[in-house]
DNA sequence: CTGAAAGCGCTAACAT
DNA sequence: ATGTTAGCGCTTTCAG
C-alpha cells in the first residue's frame, strides 16, 4: 500500500483531532470556519484521501453498487453501463461492472465472495439462469433486474417487453408478406429469448400460422459464427423459410452471412430481423431491420430504482418502450 | 449490510477464538485436525465469508488488481481482460475492470479515489492521455502498460510494435502496387496513433515516396461514423489515395462504407487496410484485411508481469508478435 | 464546537 | 496448538 497519509496525520498536521478532520470531510458535524480551513488545508498538503476500507468498516455502507454483467464485449450492456453511471455518480456511487467472467464458463469466485459485502447493491444484467449464485452472494441485499427478468419475482425490474416487441417483429414480416418465418435465438435458458419465442410464436397464431418447429433454430450463444450456422442449418429443413428473425442483431448479422454463403441474397430470398440495434446494425450491408432497446434509460432507470431501494422505498417495475428500426434487411 | 455472520459468530461456533479461525482460513498456522473440523462446519453453518474491508484493512492488501480501460464496449479490450483474469485468478487476486467512464469525458472521481488504496496493483490500457490521473491516484503502486506505452517510461510493458506493425501493413500495400496511401486515425494524442503513423510514414519514405499530409486524416474518436467521414474527407483531397490503412477495424469498416457511399468499391477503386482483426472483421463484406494482435497474450504477459512485480521482481518489457491477417479489403 | 474513546471485522504478533 | 490482544483507518457516540 503506497505510503499514503491517514487521517492522523491530517489531523496532527491541522493540529486538531481525527474525529474534527472526520467532520469536515464528511460535513456531519458543525465545525468552526476557522477550523475548517486549517483541515482543509491539511487535506490539501498531505493530498490526503480517506482510505475507504476504514469508513467502509466503520459504516457498514461502501457506496459501491454494482453491476452483473453477462458480456463485457457487448455494446448494448456498455449502454446501459453508461445510462446507469451517470445516475449513481450524481448520487455519490460508484458502479462497479463485474461478473462478465460468468459467460465464459467459470465464474470468479473471489469477486462473487466480495460480492456480499463489498456492494450495497446490485443492478442485474445476468441472464437468470447464470446469476443464482450471485443472488446467493448477495444474501437479501437491494437489488434490481435489468432487461432480463422474471415478472413473478418480487424483485424490481426495468426491461422492455420481450415479448411484445418480438410480437413486432414477426407482425412486421407477416405484413410484408412473408408466411415462413424462422426464428434464431440463444440458450433457451435465457428469459429474454424464451420471451421473445413467446411473442414470435404468439404473432405467428394470430395469423393463422402454426409455428413450425422446424424452423426454431436455437443456437449455443450469441456469436456471428452461430447465426451464420443457424442460416445453414435453416436452409436444410424442406421448405426453408423466406423470413428469419433473430434475437440478437449479432445473430441476425451472422445469419446474413451465412444465407449469403449458401448463395442466397437478403432480403430477396430472405429477409432478416434482428433485435438490439447496436451500431453495426446500421454499417452493415444490407442494412439491419431490427427492434431497438432504449440502452441508456434502462440503465438509468436501473440506477434509479435501485437509488430507491435503497432509501427504503419500494419502487414499481418499469417496463420501457421499444422501437422498429426499419432498414433493408427486411 | 446484509446481517451476515462475522469472525465472532464462527468461533463462538465452533467453541474457539477468532484467531484460530483464522488461521484454518488462511491456513496461515497449523491447526489440529479437530479444531479444523470444528471450524469448517461452523462456518459452512453460518454460510460465513470473510469481509474482506476487515481483512484488507488488516493486511494492507486488498488482493484487488485494477485494470483500467479505455473502452468497455470494444472487443479488443474484452479479450485482454480475459486472459489477464484468467492469470490472476489463479494467482488469487480479482481483477476489477475501471475507468471506462474517462473516455466519455467524466473521470469517475470516486473511483479515481478508490483506486489509490482499493487496488493492490494496476494493470493500465488506458491511452496515454488519460492515464495521468489514474497514475496519480495510484502513487508509486505496482503498474503495468498493456497495449500503450512509452519506451523511455520506467514502467514495465508488454505490447505489440506498433510502429513495426504499421510498416509492415503499408508494405504489404506498397507491394500490392499501391502508390498514394492514405491514413485514418484517431486522436493523435494515444501513442498507438503515434506510433502506427511513424510506421506508416517510415514505410512510405523507405519506399521513396514522400507522406503527404492531405492523405493523413485524424478522427476524433474510433467509430464507424469518424471512418466514414474520413473516407469522405480522404476523397475530397486533389487526388485521392488508391489505398488506406486505418489504425483500427471500426475505423476501416466505417471508411469502406464511407467509399461505398461516394460510390467507390473497395479494394477496385481503393484497397482498406484495418488493424485488431476483431470478430466483425471476418464477417463485413469484403472481408477486412488487417493487422492481429495476439489479445489473450498480451492481457495474460500483463498479468504475469503485475504478479511479479508485486513479487518484488523487476520484469522485462515484453513485446508480442503481430500477424497480417488478409482478406478481401486489400 | 471539539476531543477522547469505543468499535467495525480481521490478521498477526505475542503469550501460553 | 490455541488464546489474547494490539492495531489497520475510519465514524460516531459520549463528554465537555
Amino acid at each position: 500500500m503506497a505510503s499514503k497519509a491517514s487521517i492522523e496525520a491530517v489531523a496532527r498536521e491541522a493540529g486538531v483531532s481525527i474525529a474534527t478532520v472526520s467532520r469536515v470531510l464528511n460535513g456531519t458535524k458543525p465545525v468552526s470556519a476557522a477550523t475548517r480551513q486549517r483541515v482543509e488545508a491539511a487535506v490539501k498538503a498531505l493530498d490526503y484521501r480517506a482510505n475507504p476500507f476504514g469508513r467502509t468498516l466503520s459504516t457498514g455502507e461502501s457506496r459501491i453498487l454494482l453491476m452483473l454483467m453477462p458480456d463485457f464485449a457487448n455494446p448494448f450492456y456498455a449502454e446501459i453501463v453508461r445510462g446507469a453511471a451517470t445516475v449513481t455518480r450524481r448520487a455519490g456511487y460508484t458502479l462497479l461492472p463485474a461478473g462478465w467472467e460468468a459467460s465464459s464458463g467459470t465464474l470468479d469466485t473471489s469477486l462473487q465472495m466480495l460480492a456480499g459485502s463489498l456492494s450495497d447493491g446490485v443492478i442485474n444484467l445476468m441472464h437468470m439462469p447464470d446469476q443464482k449464485p450471485w443472488e446467493e452472494a448477495a444474501n437479501g441485499k437491494p437489488w434490481v433486474n435489468c432487461s432480463e427478468f422474471l415478472p413473478s419475482d418480487k424483485k424490481p425490474y426495468v426491461s422492455v417487453d420481450h415479448r411484445q416487441a418480438a410480437m413486432d417483429a414477426v407482425q412486421y414480416l407477416l405484413n410484408k408478406g412473408h408466411r415462413r418465418i424462422g426464428f434464431i435465438t440463444t440458450d433457451e435458458r435465457f428469459l429474454y429469448a424464451r420471451q421473445r419465442r413467446e411473442g414470435y410464436e404468439a404473432a405467428l397464431k394470430r395469423a393463422g400460422i402454426a409455428p413450425a418447429s422446424e424452423l426454431i433454430c436455437a443456437t449455443g450463444d450469441n456469436s456471428y459464427g452461430a447465426g451464420s450456422q443457424a442460416a445453414a442449418t435453416l436452409l436444410a429443413v424442406v421448405a426453408p423459410p423466406d423470413a428469419v428473425f433473430a434475437v440478437s442483431d449479432t445473430l441476425a448479422i451472422g445469419a446474413i452471412k451465412g444465407f449469403r454463403k449458401a448463395g442466397r441474397s437478403v432480403p430477396q430470398d430472405v429477409a432478416v430481423m434482428g433485435f438490439d440495434n447496436v451500431p453495426i446494425a446500421d454499417i452493415f450491408e444490407p442494412g439491419l431491420t431490427t427492434v431497438a432497446q432504449p440502452m441508456t434509460e434502462l440503465g438509468a432507470a436501473a440506477a434509479e430504482m435501485l437509488l430507491a431501494l435503497l432509501n427504503g422505498e419500494r419502487p414499481a417495475p418499469r417496463i420501457l418502450p421499444h422501437r422498429l428500426v426499419l432498414r433493408q434487411s427486411a
